[in-house]
DNA sequence: TATACAACCTCCAGTTAGGGGAGAGTCAAG
DNA sequence: CTTGACTCTCCCCTAACTGGAGGTTGTATA
């Protein structure tokens, strides 16, 4: 019969351990003097601490380890427990190597421009939204105008109130670029030639960008964005969004209060 | 300004995240107002989140992104700190494949005998130990009693007490196998032409299995741990130890009671 | 046999990055 | 003026332990 430290010892494993261990039900010392409260371990314990030992190191939880050990299961229950984990470390494997790509692209740049990027992109997941939108093909991208106008008088003129910020998907580049304009709303609205109402798709992996600064720069954000999508292994595979978070004051291109967001829809390459 | 929860919409993260920042100190609302506590969150700040979220999916923890974002720190230390994640990262995926390898190896013993298998290998760190010890040729394993009337007697006729289980050192294999018998001591004996005192070198990598029962059945053990070390891409580079945690009563091959570690150095496969 | 000291006990707090929920106060629309 | 959505703080929870306080027990030496 051995002490907790000796067992320790010899397991190689923290006092401590033992007596979580303990409290967890996962190995229980072979008696507890009832009087002093001491843990006695007997050397049949050995090989069951070993096995907790050696199916931590497989990634399995303390709680699943008890599972595992105390209900035995078939040998089939225990087979899909390990093609679980297996799985689990694949996408573990997958996610280290995105976060490698992710700092060496970091680093690459920093090595440029010897700072901080002045943009940090980031991924999200986009809902499906519900819109009224304008859309039509125009040459260049300022000019949309006249398309927002269509928009927001049509809503001015049915009452509806915009549900969030406003924004521009761009199907196609210049010279002939087709382009909607979007306004966020939660209520039906009427039939119009011009306007339609429309559930915009969501998107899994969207690629993001905070342009805070004067319309007329809005290109560095650009720039930046489709740096980072390139170096971090990735691809556009669907239209991009502008979001006007913070629009300028009377369409101002410099005005410097501006918030844009640039959205560019990606997938990983592979 | 924005309320707490449009700007946890805008930027794509929880309430909760968001007021866990403020905590924090890395992202302090742009204002507060005094007498009901609401947070106000300006344009501005978004950047700033992005740039949290961005660091915190290069794998930095708060900590250091809050270092990061207030005390700015020059290109060289950004660089070091990056580089420093880098080097974390590639461990992190060299234990992720061990950890693959070890469910693989494990699936396949369960494939073959249909349930978990008996022996469970561990991969411990043994410090060094001082020993007294007697070392000298022997045709077959069973055939060390001898070694052991040497330095037992040795050490009884000086009333030197062991300090932890005996154990046995192979150098080499059948037929002349070079075996050292040990005895751990913590103070220095007497000289003595058969009986040396010295420092048995430490062991960064040993794994390690435990034989609970009779003597004659310990090749089940070493099989395998054999396998395991083969199948999980490791090979030996070291003598093979064999240490008595609870030896036979009178030296008998059948005591049931009996338990044995089997240790091996090893080194990854490259 | 007294005493020192190592080993043991239980209980509490802390670690990361928030999530869940209670109970109370606040805001904006109708 | 009411209602319902939003916000606030405060507390507890996660996994697998580690560290420490304060108190008890076991053993070896003087």
């Amino acid at each position: 019969m051995l002490k907790i430290g000796e067992f320790s010892r010899i397991g190689q494993v923290s006092v401590k351990t033992l007596r979580y261990y303990d409290s967890l039900g996962l190995l229980t010392p072979q008696m507890i003097d009832p009087v002093t409260g001491y843990r006695y371990y007997s050397f049949d314990l050995l090989p069951r601490l070993n096995r907790i030992l050696a199916l931590k190191e497989l990634g399995l939880s303390l709680e699943q380890i008890a599972q595992l050990l105390n209900d035995d299961l078939t040998a089939e229950q225990l087979r899909g427990m390990l093609r679980l984990k297996q799985v689990e470390i694949q996408q573990q494997m997958v996610e280290e190597k995105d976060k490698q790509a992710r700092v060496e692209a970091r680093l690459k740049m920093i090595e440029q421009e010897n700072k901080m990027p002045n943009y940090d992109i980031v991924i999200k997941k986009i809902n499906p939204i519900s819109a009224a939108t304008v859309r039509d093909t125009i040459p260049r991208h300022p000019e949309q105008g006249h398309l927002w106008d269509e928009l927001e008088s049509f809503l001015a003129h049915h009452q509806i109130k915009p549900e969030g910020p406003c924004f521009t998907i761009y199907y196609s580049d210049e010279p002939n670029i087709d382009t909607e304009v979007c306004e966020p709303v939660n209520t039906s609205i009427p039939e119009d030639p011009r306007v339609n109402e429309r559930q915009l798709p969501g998107v899994e992996m969207m690629a993001t960008v905070i342009h805070n600064g004067p319309f007329i720069s809005i290109s560095e954000a650009y720039t930046a964005i489709i740096k980072w999508i390139d170096a971090n292994g990735y691809k556009i595979n669907g239209p991009e969004r502008e979001i006007y978070l913070r629009p300028a004051s009377n369409g101002s291109q410099t005005d410097p209060q501006t918030v844009t967001e640039i959205q560019f829809p990606v997938e990983k390459i592979e």
